[in-house]
DNA sequence: ATTGGGATATAAGTATCCTCGTGTACGAGT
DNA sequence: ACTCGTACACGAGGATACTTATATCCCAAT
């Protein structure tokens, strides 16, 4: 879009960042598992790094609502009942709808065909671990054009946050499946410029996967204590 | 509620959180204005700690969207100009009428007559620098009853995030008068348990003092460089 | 059984040192 | 006079080693 030496120059990344970056993944991929305590020297040896960097990476992932830090008690991977996650859902389902609404209007069809590819490639990969990210590629996408930088950081934060467990939603074939069909509906409702209609199948469907989850969670003992 | 001995026992304080609460209260008081550079040796020698809990707290305040941090050039108090003012008064919109939506049918006769006293505290205080606070405290008192506490704790970041400008609108007795006016009104239809006047009263609310701002700064030249 | 220490583990904080990117200022070459 | 390059200073990121404070758990004495 704007540059000529395209992009690999950007800003140094700190070791702070990286480590932030793997255990994001860790954790939204399961294999940190909620409430599990992050103990800094343990993860400043295991990295390989001091542990200066691994507090900043810490308290980067506070902010973002995945770790919880307790002075004296350390850092403990944020563990979330279904309360929490219907909260999630319900500012997602806010935020989200008003990007729709904002974006559509704006929204170039190249988008949309980016939007369609990310559909297309969820249904043909078999990478378990690559749907979450998908999933969000695709959203994303759709809201891009919404004008509101702020809006899209707390969108992505809010898929952040409860990346772990919408993974454990997009594991279930039948979920996926309704998942599917509602994302082609919505691409369909965008490429008529549609809003109203988009929006409200945008709002169906993030209820759907909230009450599944919660679901899921609840009687799926994932908030047990250890 | 919970306790005999009242509030003083609760979570251990650390230096960060209290060096962050300083600096947020500096920044929101225009002490330190916009694109000042926070030097972490300068800070912890001030301060009178070590450098290590300064960065604690300099995370912490970027992560409220206060201060910007990059890698090399390092901490500075986060520089707006009108086009954020406004992502943030959009934001604030979307959230706020949501919980004050989800709040009134909840909301309790106790919490209306806190929030009038906190309008007639407004009205009769002459400290600049405690309207900021009060007119927060109104504000989140309505909300109070959403029973979302993440979208209060979005609601209360954007305050944050937006005090050190909303402070110089309520500096000008013109708007201040305006928008306690708009204050009692909101107020009213809230006694009323009417949502949809209350939630118009707050939109159009936020859409004044959003104006007004933006165009404060503008041509105010807030946003110029050092 | 209850209380009241220790002992231990871990977080928080301190002090110092090193490296490296960035900006600036000065001097050489044109 | 203008550009370019180098030298140098500064500050951030990071490493390391040490001290202090706060839990928690276990055991011993009452």
């Amino acid at each position: 879009m704007r540059g000529f030496a395209e992009s690999p120059i950007e800003k140094p990344k700190t070791v702070a960042e990286q480590v932030a970056n793997v255990l994001r993944e860790a954790i939204a991929s399961g294999t940190l598992k909620a409430g599990t305590a992050l103990r800094q020297d343990e993860l400043a040896e295991e990295f390989g790094f001091s542990r200066m960097p691994i507090r900043d990476a810490l308290r980067q992932l506070e902010a973002e609502g995945i770790v919880s830090i307790h002075p004296t008690k350390g850092a403990h991977v944020t563990r979330m009942d279904g309360a929490e996650i219907g909260e999630i859902y319900a500012v997602r389902e806010l935020l989200e709808c008003e990007a729709l609404r904002l974006s559509i209007p704006a929204i170039s069809d190249g988008k949309l065909d980016e939007a369609e590819q990310a559909l297309d490639q969820i249904d043909a990969e078999r990478n378990v671990g690559r749907w979450g990210a998908l999933n969000r590629t695709f959203h994303l996408l759709l809201y891009h054009a919404c004008g509101n930088q702020r809006l899209l950081g707390l969108i992505e934060a809010h898929h952040n946050a409860a990346d772990r467990y919408v993974r454990i939603l997009l594991s279930s074939l039948d979920y996926r499946t309704r998942s599917q069909s509602e994302h082609r509906d919505l691409l369909a409702a965008c490429r008529q410029r549609d809003g109203r209609k988009a929006v409200n199948v945008l709002r169906q469907h993030l209820r759907e996967g909230s009450a599944t989850l919660v679901n899921a969670i609840e009687d799926g003992g994932m908030s047990r204590r250890p």
